[in-house]
DNA sequence: GAAATGAATATTGAATTCATAATATTTTTT
DNA sequence: AAAAAATATTATGAATTCAATATTCATTTC
């Protein structure tokens, strides 16, 4: 039996509509015709303007009265900025994490550890990235705080585009497997504080954006390359 | 001569609808009639329920498909967690701030901080309250970072309910004026670190929503006491 | 030839209409 | 009379229509 429909029409639309952005198929500051959008999805106007202005609060399409909608453009400032705060985020999953998490759940987070570890000694970097992320994301599910991961997620998707446009240089890269070990240790010994500390200073992120933030000038509108 | 009128209906709908709700006119849980408020507003469904969209990822609406919208329910573990976040957001103003403050905004802050301890001493609660959330807006102001900026504001938004169901004791309202004299220093030493600190552990925050806990079961909703 | 004006076109904003799902009411049955 | 079924009513979801605003393009003026 296949999943009753009981999703609105606007949710679907909306989800497509993120997809095009994150793809770079729909460019940043390019403009969105709604026409082609309705025709391109088959749905009427109605659910499509619905969706854009849900996209619009989360922050990826600004839509300009009577002008229509466009797609976010980045700046290098935004960016630095979503990534400030997603650090923030991240040590208070971190301290919240080490007061609420299960052994079972530190277990899988150290079997996580272990599997990018491998993929960093065969500097293999996009399974590397993949395995980071799930092990950032176990540490905020396991912050039990919802809201804190609602808002994460929303940060992660406006910058996801640039996410993929850095290089690695392998002094930052074994840094940031350093950290990771020292988390790792913070959270069996279930040091909140320190492990907050940790996530808060984690380099990672931040590097990503100094790199792009090299490339062009600062308020100056970000390219996104796509991979 | 007046602005030219450029702002969307739906915009001026949900400005309205945000205020029902935190003037508890709308009360948590309470479904929200299409017909009724096209009627009270004078306007049609279309830009109606374009704002509910934009008000249900605020997080101030739940849509429940087919079955129209309703004002968010708050629990208590909702609450905490979003002053949990709010602390956190808080921490990382008072970090920025430190780097980025002209010597003229620290004055206006002690300026406003002076005005706080005299309503304080006279024991005027609302003033201080009011003075006391100017003085920590002018510090997320002062951090510069606008995504941070938008954030809280959502945040506190969402709680901005369940503000003044709270009883200061005496006690509590002394440390919080003490957080608030270490908090100037900090300040004026431009110490982010420390600033910060003070910010994340700044209890007034938490000690209502505690304070709230102990009324009602934890993952009860909350009964909003409107002023 | 460039800038400015005005008509034609296209696009958006909002109201209305139509279809469908949920709720309330009545009727039937036990 | 209570429970269940059938019907009617209402409310929502989505398409369509109408109106207002921008944009484009041709024409005029300097």
């Amino acid at each position: 039996m296949s999943k009753i429909q009981n999703r609105s029409l606007y949710l679907e639309v909306a989800d497509r509509v993120r997809e095009l952005i994150e793809q770079g198929e729909l460019a940043p500051g390019e403009r969105i015709s709604e026409k082609a959008l309705c025709e391109r999805f088959g749905v009427s106007r109605t659910p499509l303007r619905e969706a854009l202005k849900v996209l619009a609060s989360e922050g990826l399409v600004e839509l300009l009265t009577n002008r229509g909608a466009r797609v976010m453009r980045l700046t290098v400032k935004m960016v630095k900025d979503t990534y400030d705060l997603m650090a923030a985020l991240e040590g208070l999953s971190g301290e919240l994490a080490c007061q609420n998490i299960s052994d079972e759940e530190i277990e899988a987070i150290c079997r996580l550890h272990e599997e990018m570890l491998r993929h960093y000694q065969e500097r293999n970097l996009m399974p590397y990235f993949r395995i980071n992320q799930q092990i950032h994301e176990s540490i905020l599910a396991a912050s039990g705080n919802e809201v804190l991961q609602e808002m994460y997620s929303n940060l992660s998707q406006r910058v996801k585009r640039v996410r993929y446009s850095k290089k690695m240089t392998d002094s930052f890269w074994r840094q940031a497997v350093q950290d990771h070990e020292n988390m790792i240790s913070a959270l069996k010994a279930r040091d909140g504080k320190r492990l907050g500390q940790i996530l808060r200073e984690h380099l990672c992120n931040k590097l990503e954006v100094a790199s792009i933030a090299g490339m062009i000038e600062d308020d100056e509108e970000l390219s996104v390359v796509n991979s």
